[in-house]
RNA sequence: GUGGGCGUAGCUCAGCUGGUAGAGCUCCAGAUUGUGGUUCUGGCUGUCGUGGGUUCGAGCCCCAUCGAUCACCCCA
C-alpha cells in the first residue's frame, strides 16, 4: 500500500486553520446579513451544458469534467469509443461522456437557479452563498483548484444603487477583516464604446486584455501585445492617450468623455460609473474606492460596471471581484433579469490574512479544562465532574488513562488547554479539584461545584 | 497549456572533484512516583520522491517519471 496523497491542488484543513477560516466565514455572513442577503446553497455538480460558454475559452478548459459512471454497461460503445477518439484530437465536450462538471463559481449555478425558481421569488431577489468552487488550474501561490467563493447578488433590478451597494458590502467587509484594501471599479460599456470609437468594435474582449496588462508590462508592453494581436496602427494611436493616462478620477474621467464623444454606449457606462463614484465614495470605512480604466478582468458575462479588489501591503492577486451581468439568466431563458454581484475569495483572503498577521488572538473553539486523575477512582469521578461542567458550558476533556500526572499536565500544554483541574485522593475525599491556571501558573482549591464559576470568569 | 528552480529523519536543512548519511528542533525516558511550559542528562528516528542508466562504487552524474512550489496564461 502507498503513502495516500491528495489530488493535485487540494487541501486538508486541520482544526487551527479551520478555527481561522471559520472567522472569516462568521465575518462575511454577519456582513452578508446585515445588507439583507440570506445564505442559499447549490449542488457541487452542475449540468455541463449549465456551464459550459459562461466564461469564455480559457474558463471551458478549466471546467472539471465529470465521467458518465457505469460506461462498461453502455450499450452504445463504439459511439463512446468515437466521441471517446474524438476527445483525443481535439476538446470536445460529447454528452456520451460526460454530461456533469464541478461548479466553476456560484454565479452561474445562481443564475440557473434563479430561472428555475423565478415564479416563487420576489424580486429584486438578494442572496449570499459560501461554498467551495473547483478549477482545473495548475496551482501556485493563491491559486487552487478548490476554493471557497463568498458571493452576495442581486438579480431582477438595474438599479445602480445595487453597484453602490457592492461597494459598501466589499468596504464593510474588509474593513470588519482588517485588510486594507483597494475596490477597483471600471465598466464594460465605456471598454465596449472604447472599442468602436478606436475602430475595434468587435474586438472588445481582447482588447481590454491588452489593456490590463498596462502595469505589468507598461504602455510599451500593451502596444507591442496590440500589435502582435494584429490591432490596426489607428486603433493603437487612438489608445495611445490612454496608456499615459495620469491624474485623479475625475480628470481620468474627463479625458475618456473626451475620447468616447459621439458614442452613446461608451458616454452611458461613463454615466453609469460617475453615479456610483459619486454615491458610493462616501463614508468608506476602510477600503480605497478607485476607477481603473484597465480593469478588464471579469468573466464572459459582466456587462456594465465591474470590480476587483486588491490587498495592500502583500503580494497576491484579486482577493474580490464580480461585476453588473445583464444577461445571464437570459441564456438560461428568462431574459430582462439583470443581476449585479461581487465574489470574496475566502482563500486568498485568508493567505493575505496570515501574512499581515490579521487574525485576532483567540482561543479557537479549544476545549478549556481538562480533568486530570490520580487512579482509577479518581478517573471516574473525573467523568461525573466533566458531566457538570459541560452542562454549565465549560468545555471539559477527561484525560483517558491512568499514567503519570506529569503527563496529563503536558498533554494539556500541548493542546493549548488553558485549565487543568486535577482530582486525587484528597480531592475525591474533600469533593473539591485543584485548578490549575496553565497561563498564569496559579492554583487553588475549590469545592467542585464552584469550579464552573470560577472559570467563567 | 508553457517555463524555472526544488524533493535527504516527524519538521527546517547540511552533505566537498562520486567512496557505505549528519545537525538543530521535535519526540521518548530520567533528574522530579501530585504539576506542564524553562534547565540538565541519556536515547530513538532514514525504501536519500520513484524507476531505469553510467560506474568497482551513486544522496551526488545521465534519462524518465511522480510530487510540492514559483512565474506566465487566466483568475478568487
Amino acid at each position: 500500500m502507498n503513502a495516500p496523497s491528495l489530488p493535485k491542488g487540494m487541501r486538508d484543513f486541520p482544526p487551527e486553520v479551520l478555527a481561522r477560516r471559520n472567522y472569516i466565514f462568521d465575518v462575511l455572513k454577519k456582513v452578508f446579513a446585515r445588507y439583507g442577503y440570506p445564505q442559499l446553497e447549490t449542488p457541487a455538480m452542475e449540468q455541463l451544458e449549465t456551464l459550459t460558454g459562461k466564461y469564455g475559452d480559457e474558463g471551458d478548459q478549466l471546467l472539471f469534467r465529470v465521467l458518465n459512471s457505469r460506461q462498461h454497461e453502455a450499450k452504445n460503445k463504439d459511439e463512446i469509443l468515437a466521441a471517446f477518439r474524438q476527445t483525443l484530437e481535439k476538446n470536445t465536450n460529447s454528452s456520451l461522456l460526460t454530461e456533469r462538471a464541478l461548479r466553476y463559481d456560484l454565479t452561474v449555478p445562481f443564475a440557473r437557479f434563479v430561472v428555475m425558481n423565478h415564479g416563487h421569488l420576489v424580486f429584486p431577489f438578494k442572496r449570499s452563498q459560501i461554498q467551495p468552487v473547483w478549477r482545473a488550474d495548475r496551482p501556485q501561490k493563491g491559486r487552487y483548484r478548490e476554493f471557497y467563493q463568498c458571493d452576495v447578488d442581486v438579480v431582477g433590478s438595474p438599479s445602480l444603487v445595487y453597484e453602490v451597494e457592492m461597494i459598501q458590502v466589499l468596504d464593510a467587509a474588509l474593513a470588519e477583516l482588517g485588510i486594507d484594501a483597494v475596490i477597483k471599479i471600471n465598466n464594460r460599456k465605456m471598454l465596449a464604446g472604447l472599442a468602436e470609437v478606436t475602430g475595434a468594435g468587435d474586438r472588445m474582449i481582447e482588447l481590454t486584455v491588452a489593456l490590463d496588462k498596462l502595469d505589468k508590462t507598461g504602455a510599451d508592453g500593451v502596444i507591442a501585445a496590440l500589435t502582435a494581436d494584429g490591432f490596426s496602427a489607428a486603433t493603437i494611436e487612438a489608445l495611445r492617450p490612454l496608456l499615459s493616462l495620469e491624474g485623479n478620477t475625475a480628470e481620468k474621467l474627463n479625458v475618456m468623455e473626451k475620447l468616447l464623444d459621439g458614442n452613446a454606449f461608451g458616454q452611458k457606462g461613463l454615466e453609469e460609473i460617475r453615479f456610483v463614484l459619486d454615491r458610493a465614495a462616501k463614508g468608506l470605512k476602510g477600503t480605497t474606492l478607485e476607477f481603473d480604466l484597465t480593469l478588464a478582468r471579469g468573466l464572459n458575462y459582466y456587462t456594465g460596471a465591474i470590480f476587483e479588489v486588491t490587498a495592500r501591503h502583500v503580494q497576491m492577486g484579486s482577493i474580490c471581484g464580480g461585476g453588473r451581468y445583464d444577461n445571464l439568466t437570459g441564456i438560461f431563458g428568462l431574459p430582462g433579469v439583470s443581476g449585479i454581484g461581487v465574489s470574496f475569495g475566502a482563500d486568498r483572503i485568508y493567505d493575505v490574512m496570515n501574512e499581515l498577521n490579521l487574525f485576532p488572538q483567540q482561543a479557537g473553539g479549544a476545549v478549556s479544562l481538562l480533568l486530570a486523575h490520580l487512579g482509577e477512582e479518581e478517573r471516574d469521578r473525573c467523568l461525573e465532574v466533566a458531566q457538570e461542567l459541560r452542562a454549565a458550558g465549560i468545555a471539559t476533556e477527561v484525560y483517558p488513562d491512568v499514567t503519570k500526572i506529569k503527563k496529563q499536565f503536558k498533554f494539556a500544554d500541548d493542546k493549548n488547554i488553558r485549565f487543568v483541574g486535577v482530582i486525587g485522593p484528597d480531592e475525591l475525599k474533600q469533593g473539591t479539584i485543584s485548578l490549575k491556571n496553565l497561563v498564569s501558573g496559579e492554583q487553588q482549591a475549590l469545592p467542585v461545584q464552584e469550579v464552573a464559576a470560577a472559570l467563567m470568569r
